[in-house]
DNA sequence: CTTCATAGTTGCTACTCGAAATTAATTGTT
DNA sequence: AACAATTAATTTCGAGTAGCAACTATGAAG
């Protein structure tokens, strides 16, 4: 009869839940002199590999645009908590990384505190947990059509200990490139879960 | 040796998952005129029962301050989504309810969206999922001294069926109201879970 | 009746966000 | 090699929001 599978009551309330939980963790984002959207970049820039520290893959990461982006990374560029390069691959394209500035504000990064809330209320479970907001999380981003920024060593691209020169152990069947142990344990914008 | 116990791994991994999925969520946002920080107001006041629907108490359901939310509410009056209404139990207060137009506009609730992201990545564990983000919520309140919220017969101090008025069956302890069956079934700010 | 606390609004500044225009470099085509 | 099309990133602009603090008005307490 009805048009549309109704949707269960208890994942909306889920979804009341997931909103106003990170509400509480924005509103503990004022410190260091830094505002959720620019604590956002400067972990995202910490946690990317080499060739996912550009302004276009944090707009992708973020689900927002360049413009913003930009002006989020010029803040954090005029702070000195991170730092501009020019890339060697694309002479369009940028690289940021953060300075030693910039991982010493994340040692004090106030999402550790939902971070410890998270320890503390899951326990056990706390695996678990993880597994289900991963699946939600790929739900929303298929829908979206967003890409998933995953664990470069977990990619189809991958390939172990692959190498062909003396950059990296490993290496990148995309791009073709060798890989540190240190990127391959990074997030990538490139990156696509192995089939199983 | 260490001055603290270090945060697992994994609950960071959730915390940041919790963190995009929230900016996915927000992304989707803007539709229907409104901003997310809208959204999250207009929901609060058609959840609210008649205790809370002022800005006061959705400051503090926001853990933002009040001016913001002043702001917010006159926007959202402006555009005929709630109707502003003087308090007659304190001059200084004001209540605010959803309109026709604000509850028409609820139907494309866009948070809806990722309801059904969550219903269909959880499945049968969805309302484990629930449980796992009441109890992170709880542990992020504690730490924040926030309150939680919760549906008003819950409450400790709902007393079902002990009327003394007209106005309804039930009774409020706390405050020493009549309570109707929709305001019980609603969020409340004064709300405390009963003891066990 | 004075003092203090509470409810809400408003001014200010910095920032967010999205759209459109701009600059620059790469890729494809002839 | 020259040219157009595409892509990457930035800039500028306008509407709007966040957070802070000052301010008005009402209520509560001594």
């Amino acid at each position: 009869m009805k048009p549309k599978a109704a949707i269960e009551p208890v994942a909306t309330e889920a979804a009341h839940l997931v909103d106003r939980l990170e509400r509480l963790a924005r509103a503990g984002e004022q410190s260091g002199g830094l505002n959720p959207a620019q604590w956002d970049a400067l972990r995202y820039l910490a946690r990317a590999n080499r060739f996912s520290r550009t302004p276009a893959a944090l707009a992708e990461y973020l689900a927002t645009t360049r413009g913003t982006v930009s002006r989020t990374l010029a803040s954090l560029e005029e702070k000195g908590l991170i730092a501009r390069l020019a890339s060697d691959r694309d002479g369009r394209s940028v690289d940021f990384d953060t300075t030693k500035a910039g991982r010493a504000l994340l040692a004090e990064d106030p999402l550790a505190q939902i971070a410890a809330d998270i320890a503390q209320a899951t326990q056990n479970d706390a695996r678990l947990f993880a597994d289900l907001l991963q699946r939600v999380l790929r739900a929303a981003l298929a829908r979206n059509q967003g890409r998933a920024f995953g664990i470069c060593r977990t990619c189809r691209h991958f390939r172990r200990d692959a190498a062909n020169g003396a950059q990296g152990p490993h290496h990148c069947g995309l791009l073709d490139v060798p890989l540190s142990d240190a990127d391959s344990a990074r997030i990538c914008a490139e990156q696509s879960p192995a089939a199983a």
